[in-house]
RNA sequence: GGCCCUGUAGUUCAAUGGAUAGAACAAAAGUUUCCUAAACUUUAGAUACAGGUUCGAUUCCUGUCAGGGCUACCA
């Protein structure tokens, strides 16, 4: 990819403002400003002016009332600052106007720019982003969809950022859940296998997990009719011994247990890409607990050795954490069998060593809070040079309407199924307004699939990471309104009027239009086009797709007024009718580029 | 019990401590001889409660209430 040096209006003129305020403040009233408190932000709209200092926070040093201090400001903008043309003073706001060229410079640097937002790439060490981590013991759910589309989009935007980014996923293919799927496949499968059941192999398994977890609950709730405690009856239920047992075998390297976990992860995994493949996400590197694990127990080890971390009478290996505020935890069993923690301690430093990175990012759910908590803490007390690299992208979980999803009561929304389900939607929508006269069936196929996965994405997206979202799976699926359906279909409409637009019609490329001629509407479209840039870059430095997200949505919505209030091609003015036609391509280029970032992709014709 | 997170229209989501709290869905009413009506325009509707800090609080602090999560030799 080839990027040209690129020149941001938006941080320009923002920076400048705030840089210039102090010494001005300084100049005028002879006092000095903390930086801290200069803020300059988009002029509401309401009001007239492009951008606005707010003046409060200066008043009780330089002891004048705002409106004295926001005239005198304002004169000394207009005159030491070329883009400022004319202020007024509200209250405490100072609006500034900027010259008309200003925004024409703008919109003739920029419009054609298809990489227009991006950053240069820095030469900084790459970023890992973690997410997907799926167990082999359940086909992935709508949680999963949520993780998943978080880490895709975040890297997208990390990248556009100019970092580099390194995807990985780490699969949990061991452990005692993974067990649970075998036993109870041996036990009651009869050599059942993907083909033979007709089943997607991450379902199959999926199936024999849930079996034993039904059995093993009526196990526990007869020892519980038979006066055991709870607890114990947990602990003794036959098939939790059974299982146990078998766990020991297989970190034992027991021929005929990994022999069955091989197979059945294999068949697992071949669901999984295609959930993957039609999610469109990919990998640069998959790590398994299974290859990581071993690695996490010498850690322990030698953590133990050299006294960071204890043992207790029973045999486990603890780390004591209440000096940070937090409680011991096991980081081995008596049983030397590895828990959840010592495979990350393992993962983390096989990363590290394999990129060196800058960060390491963990997107993982915020049930997962206090684990990652601990195992930073961890990692610092072993003096691990990449313990402060560790981040944890915490999200809120997804709950359904009437809370949260549970496996038991079967209210677990399948991945798959609810990607078809948009699919099917799309087309059955798509169909009914009657749009798709001269597609081939492929060319129709494949808008369905961008339509209903895109609405899919563009739904989960738009929520701020770290809040619990709910899904409701009968009014989600919406297609109207804030949601992709809506940008692509903005899109859309642009690629129309430019395939009918006549080629005189385009304004020049390094034409610009006179100032006078270009309506309020036009340069509110364009000064949204101006935020892009910085949307990124917020969106990069909060993890946040969601503000990527809103603002294309805002985007499209600015267009379609505009598209609806004014004529684009019929416009007799022929200066005028090519601006447009030029504004209309370069909303085009923002919508799919942020499109891009959200991992959708756009449609030319819906 | 301890720790953490969240309370915004009927519902789902917005709002770096700044101006009159924005949208969408659902509800009601309109717009098509005109570049795609998956659109556009109206109408009605919200900061859980009580204090505090501040020139200014949905945002920060405290308390109450409500919901969720963690507190596993599950992951």
């Amino acid at each position: 990819m080839i990027f040209q040096k690129r020149y941001f209006f938006t941080m320009y003129i923002k920076k400048k403002l705030e840089e210039i305020l102090p010494s001005i403040i300084k100049d005028i009233f002879g006092h000095d400003i903390d930086p801290g408190k200069v803020l300059v932000q988009k002029t509401r709209r309401e009001f007239e002016g492009d951008f606005t200092v707010v003046i409060f926070p200066f008043t009780k040093l330089l002891g004048k009332s705002p409106e004295e201090i926001g005239k005198k400001l304002g004169e000394a903008l207009i005159e030491k600052v070329d883009d400022v043309e004319s202020c007024n003073v509200i209250k405490g706001f100072l609006n500034l106007n900027l010259k008309a060229g200003y925004w024409l410079d703008f919109f003739l640097e920029h419009h054609s720019d298809v990489y227009y937002g991006y950053s240069e790439p820095k030469k900084e060490r790459p970023v890992v982003v973690e997410f997907s981590s799926p167990n082999t013991n359940k086909p992935l759910h709508l949680g999963h969809i949520r993780n998943n589309l978080l880490g895709d989009s975040i890297s997208r935007i990390l990248e556009a950022y100019g970092q580099k980014v390194k995807k990985v996923n780490l699969v949990n293919d061991r452990g005692i859940h993974i067990c649970k799927s075998m036993l109870a496949w041996l036990k009651w499968g009869d050599g059942a296998t993907p083909e033979s059941a007709g089943r997607k192999g991450d379902q199959l398994v999926g199936d024999y997990y849930v079996l034993f977890e039904k059995e093993y609950r009526n196990q526990v709730s007869e020892l519980v009719d038979a006066g055991e405690n709870i607890e114990q009856a947990e602990k003794n239920a036959p098939l939790m011994l059974k299982v146990r047992e078998m766990l020991k075998k297989w970190e034992e390297g027991d021929k005929e247990t990994v022999c069955i976990w091989e197979k059945m992860n294999q068949w697992v995994y071949e669901g999984f890409d295609v959930t993957y493949e039609k999610l469109g996400i990919s990998f640069d590197k998959i790590y398994y607990e299974s290859d990581t694990y071993l690695h996490g127990k010498v850690i322990v080890k030698e953590g133990l050795k050299r006294g960071v971390f204890f043992r207790k009478p029973d045999g486990g290996i603890w780390v004591d954490l209440s000096q940070e505020g937090l409680d011991d935890k096991l980081l081995l069993r008596p049983d030397e069998t590895s828990v959840y923690i010592t495979q990350d301690l393992g993962t983390a430093e096989l990363r590290y060593n394999d990129f060196h990175p800058s960060k390491m990012i963990y997107v993982v759910g915020n049930e997962q809070d206090y684990h990652f908590k601990v195992l930073k803490k961890v990692l610092e007390k072993l003096g691990k040079p990449y313990s402060d690299a560790l981040y944890h992208l915490s999200y809120g979980m997804v709950e359904l309407p009437g809370g949260r999803m549970k496996s038991r009561e079967g209210t677990v929304v399948d991945a798959d199924d609810l990607i078809d389900l948009m699919e099917e939607t799309a087309e059955k929508i798509t169909d009914e307004l009657g749009k798709t006269g001269g597609m081939t069936k492929e060319q129709k196929q494949l808008l369905y699939k961008k339509v209903g996965l895109g609405a899919l994405k563009y739904f989960i997206l738009k929520v701020d990471p770290r809040k619990n979202m709910v899904f409701n799976p009968d009014e989600s699926i919406d297609f109207n309104g804030h949601t992709a359906p809506f940008i692509l279909y903005t899109y859309a409409r642009i690629n129309s009027v430019l395939r009918k637009a006549p080629n005189d019609k385009l304004l020049p490329l390094k034409k610009t239009i006179a100032a006078s001629k270009i309506a309020a509407k036009e340069k509110e479209l364009l000064k949204l086009l101006h935020d892009y840039p910085e949307i990124v870059m917020e969106s990069a430095d909060e993890f946040n797709p969601s503000i990527v997200a809103n603002y294309a949505y805002e985007l499209a919505r600015e267009f379609n007024q505009f598209y609806h209030e004014f004529s684009i091609l019929n416009e007799p003015d022929k200066e005028i009718s090519g601006f447009r036609l030029r504004l209309a391509s370069f909303t085009g280029i923002v919508i799919r580029s942020a499109m891009g970032l959200l991992g959708i992709d756009v449609v030319e014709r819906m």
